[in-house]
DNA sequence: GGAATAAGTCAACATGGCTGACATAAAGAC
DNA sequence: GTCTTTATGTCAGCCATGTTGACTTATTCC
């Protein structure tokens, strides 16, 4: 105990250098989840539908109540592009076997192809990305990124993204 | 030309990686986002209030046009929140001095105390992540963030992002 | 058989985007 | 010195997407 000050904050902790990601992650944002809009618009559809038909796309068979825990939305807001993709035929469900209250949730062919042309311009954006800052640098990413998730909820986010 | 198959992509940009590091993306902006949703409530504002105070906090001086080509949205998008923060003290606005047309925006004292509190729970959450991952991480972090911004404005980002 | 759960639905409202039309003041062009 | 352009503001209405609250239906669990 013999030295009581506090030390100041390694550089990469210091406040400019958390500021900065801050705004490069509203950034990146911004511009990745722009990508997608003039599909979008073309079909009538919004953001709120991309989010669904993503997280449908890639958990088939997932339950109403789990895409409402990860999108964080009250099961209203979700009803409303819920019920679009499925009248228009994107979005198919099925009753459990297990338990038949549960409404499972599954892409049609053509909501397949719709997330496919969907998330083509954001993969490109991604690869590009990743191709540009090198294998080192997309690890440090994923760390971070994930460094920033909620704790509580890490472990299940885990779980579902490497789930193949 | 001896060899015309196509190479697989390297592990890291293959399809199953860019799809999870789209959704690592979506997780955080999800959880960092929440931070301040509280305070935002206890003053009626939102998350539209909270962006505009923290670019202008970050920007003293700027202009309404160089805010809403920041933020992406129309004038009179803004107008409705630029202007509750304008009546109820938190934002400033000046004539320029150069040109006398256009309204510089300065956070007040109680625009910065505002910005101080909503940023802490971010800053705090970045600060964790980035201690978690270590200096080499968060390199990777900035490096690929930045390659997700637009191209074309990758340029003046960094200059805002760099400007002390 | 009754309580709890998964899902759906209706109504009303808030936030924060948008377009279009128009006003004002100042700057810049000639 | 007028005319045009630019920076900003404002009104009106619409749309997308979030909220709360109340209620229903079908099914499962105890």
């Amino acid at each position: 105990m013999a030295d009581i000050k506090t030390a100041p904050p390694p550089s990469f902790l210091r406040e400019a250098e958390l500021r900065q990601a801050i705004e490069l992650l509203f950034y990146a944002y911004r511009d990745f989840t722009s990508d997608p809009d003039a599909i979008l618009a073309s079909y009538h559809f919004g953001r709120a539908h991309h989010r669904v038909i993503h997280f449908v796309g890639r958990n088939p068979g997932m339950t109403v109540s789990e895409l409402l825990a990860i999108l964080r939305i009250t099961k209203q807001s979700l009803a409303r592009v819920l019920g679009q993709l499925v009248r228009r035929g994107f979005i198919e469900q099925r009753h459990g076997q297990r338990d038949r209250r549960q409404r499972l949730l599954y892409l049609t062919a053509k909501g397949t192809e719709l997330e496919r042309a969907l998330s083509q311009p954001q993969r490109g954006r991604v690869a590009r990305a990743f191709r540009d800052a090198g294998p080192e640098a997309v690890a440090g990413y994923r760390k971070v990124l994930l460094g920033l998730i909620e704790p509580s909820e890490r472990e299940k986010v885990l779980r579902s993204i490497l789930r193949e």
